[in-house]
DNA sequence: CTAGAACCTGACGTTGACGTCAAGGGCAAG
DNA sequence: CTTGCCCTTGACGTCAACGTCAGGTTCTAG
């Protein structure tokens, strides 16, 4: 496969795949003309390095990674790696919770156009002119 | 307040409330001398546009946002971009359980150290070397 | 064989939320 | 009044994951 046909199955461009491989994400062979040539399974590839980034790795994690999806071993530092990024995904999704909530509470007290707009989204004082 | 107190209560650097008050989501008074003076509350009000960026909204969004959360009521453009970021966040918080999923198996695989990893961490030929 | 699409390398530009440095001014203690 | 810490504005630096442009090469359809 060109880089083209590997960009659009994955949905990146071709410049985002040359930045895969210039970090050592992603590698691919050369025709004799000097273009890359991937295989079938570089889109899938492409679509767990997204995943990756999507969760907030940065690629040099994800290069540390990408070896121990492949052999499914890894050495106590890439273990400790991976737990510490499942770790912060964990909290990171409870702040996102946390958030989508605190938007709800106001989507619904900004949907009934009622004058009596209930603001009790937080429990501090966020009344700024309550001083005696 | 003077700036220093209120970056040390909410946990962020004066460079970051003077960045707040550039784009428009934290307003001060000034000391006859021309320095900031905040009242109590900011601190708890820097946490909540702390919470938003940690959420992934970009400053401008925040903008918008915060004077409904002031006030409770908001135009209906608001609301879109309520609605509109709440499942963006919703969306986001799915696509990081997926990922730390993926991270969970792949640390199961990873800490039973026997010969026989089981190399299965997707469904996908994830075999390089299968072709007939 | 030729036109055009796709590809190559190399290099610079972009964006957002700040960090950092420079040069000076304000403020409470002693 | 001075010492020392905190503050001010202004301006430039950072970092990551690419976007974009330039100038040239390769592949493929006709």
């Amino acid at each position: 496969m060109r880089i083209g046909e590997v960009a659009r199955g994955a949905g990146v461009s071709p410049r985002a795949l040359r930045y895969y491989e210039e970090q050592g994400l992603l590698s691919s062979e050369r025709t004799s003309g000097g273009q890359r040539d991937y295989p079938e399974s570089a889109v899938e590839r492409v679509r767990l390095i997204q995943q990756f980034f999507t969760a907030g790795l940065p690629s040099r994690a994800i290069q540390r990674l990408l070896p121990c999806v492949d052999s499914g071993e890894g050495s106590p530092e890439v273990f400790d790696l991976l737990t510490a990024e499942r770790d912060r995904i964990t909290a990171a999704i409870a702040d996102l919770a946390a958030t989508r909530d605190a938007l709800d509470s106001l989507i619904a007290t900004a949907h009934h156009p009622t004058p009596e707009h209930c603001p009790g989204l937080r429990e501090p004082a966020w009344a700024p002119y309550e001083s005696p």
